[in-house]
DNA sequence: GATGCGTGGGG
DNA sequence: TCCCCAAGCAT
């Protein structure tokens, strides 16, 4: 019953998505990476630019970290842009360059979890395996009335059993793509349009009015907040940039010289600090700007962060790798985070800097 | 099993 | 302004 509605709903409903008009593994593989935790709308560019940049695995193979993290600047968890290039290396050098055929193959790739080996062998492959992503989490616990958190061990066990039960006897591609577009287009996580919903008379949630109430979420994640000091550094011509560590937020990213501090309070002694001596004093800098607070706001994290443009007259030298000069006008070639990005834009590229006013 | 990891849209 | 959430995964 379920299943008849929701496929008739599909065929009439669904959106034309370039992903969907091939079966192409590397393509699928592609946006289902591009689309992890993030919509259609917000991955589309991105998914156009690397089909046509990267055409195969191995024009993707041969691409550097540093560029590929370029191309992914602005789309947000680059672990996910630096595991994709992981992968495609690996299966350029150790798999003939093929893409895994098979579920259990592909969930043993990097950067690839139970939701996208399901996806990929099902659209690719036409394997049997049922997609449990957020859209589906929503639309089965509201049809079928479950209130199992679908963030525990338990509820991915229990809607992951539904889910590989209602797949069966289905074409897997069509069928997996129709529950996570019903969730996406029609039973959406706020004010779903009921009303022109196929199914209210099967829906347990619409029969008991509990359609705000499900999906149930256990977790609520907790947001830390850090204090970020920016110097830009520059001479008129040259400016100082870092590469950010391995690990942790923009994870191999680059960034102008850093101060973080540990409150508000020692954010405003930021000129205090070591580096702001070794960088501003030592080089008999002068600050010609300093910008507003900017308010950046990550999942897990919320940054206050201040710009201060200083010009020196020469550039002080480095101690670390992790630290280049460069010149202004190959700021653009480096991945920066959206918080730089923004704070450029609305400096018109450090026009002050470069004009030495 | 809990936590860390971005950015943008919408109510 | 605040909160939730969007085709999850790695550690």
């Amino acid at each position: 019953m379920f299943k008849n509605y929701l496929h008739s709903w599909y065929l009439i409903n669904h959106r034309d998505l370039p992903w969907r008009n091939t079966k192409n593994p590397y393509k699928i593989w592609l946006s289902e990476v591009i689309l992890q935790q993030t919509r259609v709308d917000q991955g589309m560019d991105y998914y156009n630019k690397f089909t046509s940049k990267y055409p195969s695995i191995l024009a993707l193979a041969k691409a550097s970290e540093d560029e590929v993290l370029k191309d992914w600047e602005g789309l947000g968890y680059y672990s996910r842009a630096r595991n994709l290039l992981f992968t495609a290396k690996h299966i350029a050098q150790n798999l003939k360059g093929e893409f895994p055929r098979h579920y259990s193959e592909i969930i043993k790739l990097k950067g690839i979890g139970p939701y996208a080996a399901a996806a990929i062998s099902s659209f690719a492959f036409e394997e049997e395996k049922a997609v449990v992503d957020g859209n589906v989490y929503r639309t089965l616990s509201r049809v079928f009335g479950i209130s199992t958190p679908i963030d525990t061990t338990a509820g991915k066990k229990e809607f992951q059993a539904l889910a590989d039960d209602l797949i069966k006897n289905q074409k897997p591609s069509v069928h997996n793509q129709a529950m996570m577009e019903f969730g996406a287009l029609q039973c959406t996580p706020k004010n779903p349009d009921c009303q022109s919903c196929p199914l209210p008379t099967i829906c347990f949630a619409y029969e008991h009015d509990l359609i705000g109430d499900l999906p149930v979420k256990s977790k609520k994640v907790k947001q830390s907040k850090r204090h970020f000091s920016y110097l830009i550094i520059s001479d008129g011509k040259k400016l100082l940039l870092n590469k950010r560590p391995e690990k942790g937020i923009w994870a191999n990213l680059f960034e102008f010289p850093l101060i973080e501090s540990s409150s508000e309070l020692e954010q405003e002694k930021v000129q205090q600090t070591e580096l702001w001596n070794s960088l501003v004093i030592a080089s008999k800098g002068t600050v010609k700007f300093k910008s507003d607070s900017y308010r950046h706001i990550l999942s897990h994290q919320i940054i206050t962060a201040d710009f201060y443009e200083v010009k020196v007259d020469k550039m002080p030298t480095l101690s670390t790798t992790k630290n280049l000069i460069i010149n202004k006008s190959e700021l653009n070639q480096f991945a920066l985070p959206k918080l730089l990005l923004n704070y450029l834009s609305d400096r018109d590229d450090l026009l002050s800097l470069l004009n030495d006013n």
